[in-house]
DNA sequence: CATAATCCTGTTGTCCTACAACCCCTCAAT
DNA sequence: ATTGAGGGGTTGTAGGACAACAGGATTATG
C-alpha cells in the first residue's frame, strides 16, 4: 500500500505511533484511559497486529503509555518530564556556561575514577587510540575539540555505565556547541596550548591504565579546572572532600 | 523481601534493546557498523525475530540505530542528540536501574557537598521545611516519596547551580517513576523504616546547616547507599577518593 | 450466608511461518 | 563497456497459534 509519493515515507509503525499519539494530544484518549485492544487497533488502521505492537512498544519506551499483560494498555498518568533538555541560547550567558561546566566536571571526574577501577583492556586500548589521535591532529583549532570529546567519551565508556556515558555525551555536546558558537561570534580563535592539554590527557590515561582511581580523579580534576581556565573561567571545584 | 524487587522484570524487547545498546556503549558495535541480521540476533539471544524487531524499533526511534530495508541495520553516526532520554521500560532491568541509581548518587553526593558551602540562609530554611514535612507524613507509604524528592531538590537548589538542579530533578523523577511502577506491578509495598530514613536526612541537613562540606558529602553517601540497600541493591559507591 | 476455590474469557506477550519490498552483486547478452 | 535480468540475502508486513496473566463469574465448601 503506497500512499506516500514523497519518497517512501515513515514506515507503518511510526505512522501508527504518530496517530495514536495524536489521539492522546487531542485528548480523545486521556491519561488513565484504556486503549483499544491491539487487534482492534490493527483492524481499524488496516495493518497487522505486529505493526500495532511495534508502535505501542515505542510509545511505551517513551513512557507515554504503559501496558499490563492480560489487562490492556493505558495512557500513562504522565507525572514527570521524561526528557532533559537545556536551553541552548541561555548557555551564552557566562554564569550559565560555568554552571554547565561544573555539572560536567562532577561527572567527568567521578567517571575517570570509576573507569580506573572498572575499565577493560579493550576499553583502555580505545582510550589510548583516542589519545594518539589527539596527538596526531596538528591543527588543534578545529578537529581538536572533537578528538578531545572522543577521549572523554572513551573514559565514560570505561565506567561500564550506559547512563553515565549518555549523560556525559549529552553534556559534552552542549559544551561543544556552545564553544563553537562563541568562537564563531567572537571571531577570536582561542588557541589552546597543545602540549599542556595533551599532557593533561596523558596523565589521565596513565592513571586509568594503572587502575589508580585516586590519581585518575585528581588528574581529571586538574584537567577540567585548567580547561575552564583556558576558556577564561574560574571553576570552583571542590577539592577532595 | 523479594529477591528481585523489579520482579517479573522487564519484557523481552526492553532487555534485548538494553543489551544491544550496551554493545554499542561498550563499542563492540561502533558507529557505522552493521548489526547482525534480525534472525541472527534472534538466534543469539534465544528469542523470536519479533522481539528483536521491537527492540530495534525502539532504538531506531531514539536515533541510535537506523535500518534500511533490504540492507540491514546500522549504528547511527552519532550526530549529537540535543536531548537526554532514558528508556522508561528498560529501567525495570536490574542492572539498568542500578546504573541509573549510581549516576544519581554521583550528583547527589556532590550536590550535598556544594550546598553545604554555598547555601543561603533562605535555602537552608526551605530545606528545613522539607525535612519537617517529611516528619509530618505519618503514612510514609505514599506521600513519603514525594517529600523525599522535595528534600533532595531543595539540596540541589542549594548548590546555586540551575543545571545541577535540573539534572537531579530529572534523575530523581526517573527513579521515582520506576519505583512506583514496580510497586504497582508487584503489588508489594515496601515499607521503609521511617525513623532511619528521617535520621539520615536529618544528618544531611545538620551538615549543610553547619556548612560542613565533608560531613554533608559523607552523610549523603551513606543515605544513597542505604536507600539502594532498602531497594535490595548493593551500590558500589567510591569512598572518598 | 459467607468465603474460598475453580473455571472462563479476554488481553497482552511471544513464537512461528510466509511472503512482499528492496538492495546489492553477478553474469550473460548486446 | 553498458545494460539488463536474475538470484540471494535482508528488512517490512501479515497472519495464525499458543502461553502468561488478570479479573470476573461460577461453583464448591465451611
Amino acid at each position: 500500500m503506497k500512499i506516500d509519493l514523497l519518497g517512501r515515507g515513515p514506515l507503518l509503525p511510526s505512522r501508527i505511533a504518530s496517530q495514536i499519539l495524536q489521539q492522546i494530544v487531542d485528548e480523545r484518549l486521556k491519561p488513565g484511559d484504556r486503549l483499544p485492544t491491539e487487534q482492534a487497533l490493527a483492524d481499524s488502521f488496516g495493518v497487522s497486529r505486529n505493526v500495532v505492537r511495534e508502535a505501542i512498544s515505542r510509545l511505551r519506551a517513551d513512557g507515554i503509555i504503559q501496558s499490563r499483560q492480560g489487562v490492556g494498555a493505558f495512557v500513562a498518568r504522565s507525572t514527570g518530564i521524561p526528557t532533559l533538555r537545556f536551553d541552548a541560547e541561555a548557555l551564552s550567558d557566562r554564569s550559565a556556561f560555568l554552571a554547565l561546566f561544573e555539572l560536567r566536571g562532577i561527572l567527568e571526574i567521578r567517571a575517570a575514577s570509576l573507569a580506573a577501577r572498572r575499565r577493560t583492556d579493550a576499553q583502555l586500548a580505545a582510550l589510548g587510540e583516542a589519545l594518539a589521535r589527539m596527538r596526531g591532529t596538528e591543527k588543534w583549532v578545529a578537529g581538536g575539540v572533537d578528538a578531545d570529546l572522543e577521549f572523554h567519551k572513551a573514559i565514560a565508556v570505561g565506567t561500564g555505565n550506559a547512563y553515565i556515558k549518555m549523560a556525559i555525551s549529552f553534556l559534552s555536546e552542549q559544551v561543544r556547541v556552545t564553544i563553537m558558537e562563541t568562537r564563531e561570534r567572537s571571531g577570536a580563535a582561542v588557541v589552546d596550548i597543545v602540549e599542556v592539554t595533551i599532557a593533561e590527557h596523558a596523565a589521565i590515561y596513565e592513571a586509568i591504565a594503572a587502575r589508580d582511581a585516586a590519581r585518575a580523579h585528581d588528574a581529571m580534576a586538574i584537567h577540567i579546572r585548567n580547561a575552564a581556565a583556558r576558556l577564561g573561567y574560574e571553576l570552583d571545584l571542590p577539592d577532595r572532600p
